[in-house]
DNA sequence: CGCTAGCTTGAGCCTACTCAACACGGGTGG
DNA sequence: CCACCCGTGTTGAGTAGGCTCAAGCTAGCG
């Protein structure tokens, strides 16, 4: 994106599709970055300290919850390596927390309160973190047109064709994927439940959309029959 | 919001629509101002440039809106006055747009590139765009937690009190709220049908959770009626 | 070997969509 | 003025899709 100048908040060693941006000497920002590995479930929070930080996925799935009174848990965002995330305050009526979805995942944690000292002085850094609050956004907006899908299967075709594109990013083959989530975190980021969602993918399956091997491993066949609108 | 300082981007002078003067020893950024005025369904556009802008709502309400293939139409955002938005990238498979959702909306438009070259200079200008787009996330999250909803009913009472808090700002009576927008695009925000709006809230009207003064006063009866949890 | 977690499939019910009809109000034109 | 139309809103009947409950199935693991 911004060409010549190296990101500073995303690290080359960390961060696997960045834009190659060589010459970064004594990156100011990474150097406050705490990296931390976590298991699946566990709460993700800022290891040095409870003020606000910013994270990046480096390795996993991360998501941002929300639990209901009835139990009923919403994955509201779903980050995939390379993602920034921030600490969001809690809506006032629902428990609303962050956690690793797989196992072993690895997240970057920098302190907010830092970063925006350094991106006063550097316009380049204050215009990066424009664009990473501008992908959240994006992502955000996306979700929120597969929540209003009329049916589950369309709901699944979105979601799957979505996942593709940020899980093959740099990979030989873009319609091949490994799901990194089970169908339990499928159905709670979709707002359906577990049994819907694996009845669209057998639907899909023998509509010949997809092909499975295995639960995980999942083929794109038919792109067009996936992203069918109304 | 930033305590002593006067917000630069959120001036007074352009929520009473005061179309920018030439030569204004005031604040560089308002100088840059666009205000224009909208007819109900009108699309916004950049009036002075096609290149990215930033918009502030004036008057009235401001959807952006995701057209499917099939005719049906998704409200993504909904902009209330002093609430701010961007030009948005459009999506890849369906078409966006930016129109105004009430009679006689006005918008206040902003050049992206010398907003980002005043923030440059100005660090609380460069605060403040970052909690303008902290607040656009924000919306967006509980716009899914809203769609995120089991039934319709329950999703239409989480919008009421979520329009009833932005809607009653500053005002006496946040119980009282006057709607508005219509069923049809409170249909298009939620993703539910028309027929199923006017159930619902006639559902919770019978309920007694809302009362209703015409078709669009509304007053909040029974909060806890309306965000009952699953 | 049994246990658990993840995944699938079936049966019945309930919700929301669709189609349809009707009520109401504000316009416009005869 | 009334007649008419159109946009908005409400209500009903029938249907389709998703949820719940329940059972079974597989793979990994102690």
């Amino acid at each position: 994106m911004r060409g010549h100048k190296a990101s500073i908040l995303a690290d080359d060693n960390l961060r696997r599709y960045t834009p190659p941006s060589p010459g970064n000497s004594g990156s100011t920002l990474e150097a406050l970055a705490a990296v931390t590995r976590y298991r699946r479930g566990q709460e993700i929070r800022s290891p040095r300290s409870p003020a606000e930080s910013w994270y990046r996925v480096v390795i996993g799935v991360v998501g941002r919850c929300a639990v209901r009174a009835g139990g009923r848990r919403q994955i509201v965002d779903l980050l995939l390596p390379g993602d920034f995330f921030f600490d969001s305050m809690p809506p006032v009526d629902q428990h609303c927390s962050v956690e690793a979805v797989v196992e072993g995942t690895v997240v970057a944690c920098y302190s907010r309160e830092r970063a925006e000292r350094l991106a006063a002085f550097d316009p380049d850094v204050a215009h990066e973190i424009r664009d990473m609050t501008a992908a959240i956004t994006w992502r955000l907006e996306e979700q929120i047109l597969i929540l209003g899908r009329t049916t589950a299967t369309k709901k699944i075709g979105c979601f799957l064709l979505k996942m593709a594109e940020r899980c093959s990013k740099s990979e030989t083959d873009k319609n091949r994927m490994a799901l990194p989530i089970s169908r339990y975190d499928i159905a709670d980021h979709l707002a359906i439940s577990v049994e819907t969602v694996s009845r669209s993918l057998t639907e899909l399956k023998q509509r010949g959309a997809i092909a499975l091997a295995g639960t995980r491993q999942i083929r794109i066949v038919d792109r067009a029959a996936l992203d069918d609108e109304d």
